[in-house]
DNA sequence: TTTGCCTTTGAACACCTGTTCAATTAACGT
DNA sequence: ACGTTAATTGAACAGGTGTTCAAAGGCAAA
């Protein structure tokens, strides 16, 4: 055999990102070998490199896809009050995180498996996404609106306390997304707010 | 060669550990040859076999002592106001993770490379861990002294902002650690208190 | 100095790794 | 219907994987 029936790139190409996505999640990038990726989505190892020039640039190109969606859907409106800046924050942030659970995964599990080219490449981009926020901090701030010793450090807290919410919410358990997003808007809100 | 001269378990073993957990936390688990410990170690890969049965009790070991370090250190007295208690986990918490940078490492990326039992009862450590700062937030609840809508949330949100510190901090940074540890203590307490 | 134990070597096992490429065949435009 | 292009196979490559074990030799007690 050779080109099978019904094959086709815009099928295929799709598929192996998906199915690479879903493994590197699983079983982290190192242990997922390109033959179980070919396997999953029923074709031979070789067929593969019609779509990646090789293994490095599957992961790298799940991650920059993930950043770039990030940062091109926080919609940011700098002349908002900075509570309301806040909010919108927390609420995008988490929900949109909630929808990408795979994709949050590999983010922060497989950037040492980049080469250091394309580390610093995502690493780029994810600084540019806590600017953003840490902007927010620093107009509030500014406004005597918040209480920030440090606004870096804040960005980082806030940031992996709200990026903590994927390591155990799952949809339909005990919790509505939106009670969540409550929840962590309350504590994110008196944490900064001044007194 | 056989036996070589110098050698005896009490120094090798304790070399093997500390190498794996050094070469795991660099390179991650999958990445790591159980050749490439022998040879940082300066031992041939089959000498490892006397001090771990297999590669994945290496890992175990290394997760499961620190899960126990970490639960030992930590001293608790629920005599004392919530306020205090919780100012105290704060304070322990970041300082004993900023000493141990390798094991927290391991302990959230390697994760999904146990087998089923042994993640389970490392899984079983930690929410043992968790379990301990949620008793101090319930302490603070039923007080009214804390104003916290889940407590079960508002652990697991307090635990991922300190544990962040760890993908940051440096000693030698811009900041000393008590500085650090004056800033986070503000937020989780301001995030916390009954207004 | 001899004896027995402890530690390590080095080779071997069976299998898996990422990647390449000529051959083969389906799909598509004319 | 035909010719071109796109997609896939399947074998091959050179090297790496975790693990086992008989043989070797340093070590410590008698």
């Amino acid at each position: 055999m050779a080109r099978t029936t019904g094959s086709h790139s815009d099928i295929t190409g799709p598929r192996i990102r998906a199915t690479a996505l879903r493994l590197f999640a699983q079983s982290g990038y190192a242990a997922v070998s390109m033959r179980a990726i070919a396997t999953d989505v029923g074709v031979q190892a070789g067929a593969l490199y019609n779509y990646t020039p090789d293994k490095q640039s599957l992961l790298f190109g799940l991650l920059q896809n993930h950043m770039e969606d990030l940062l091109e859907a926080f919609r940011d409106d700098a002349s908002q009050p900075p509570l309301d800046r806040l909010r919108h924050f927390v609420d995008f942030h988490i929900r949109f995180h909630a929808d990408r659970p795979d994709e949050v995964f590999i983010s922060y599990m497989e950037l040492r498996n980049l080469t250091p080219d394309n580390f610093a490449q995502v690493e780029a981009l994810r600084r540019r996404y806590e600017n953003r926020l840490e902007a927010i901090l620093q107009s509030g701030a500014d406004r005597a609106e918040f209480d920030i010793a440090d606004t870096k450090i804040a960005t980082l807290a806030v940031i992996a306390m709200l990026t903590g919410v994927n390591t155990w919410f799952r949809a339909g358990g005990r919790l509505s997304l939106d009670q969540v997003i409550a929840q962590y808007w309350n504590m994110v809100r008196k944490s900064v707010v001044a007194g």
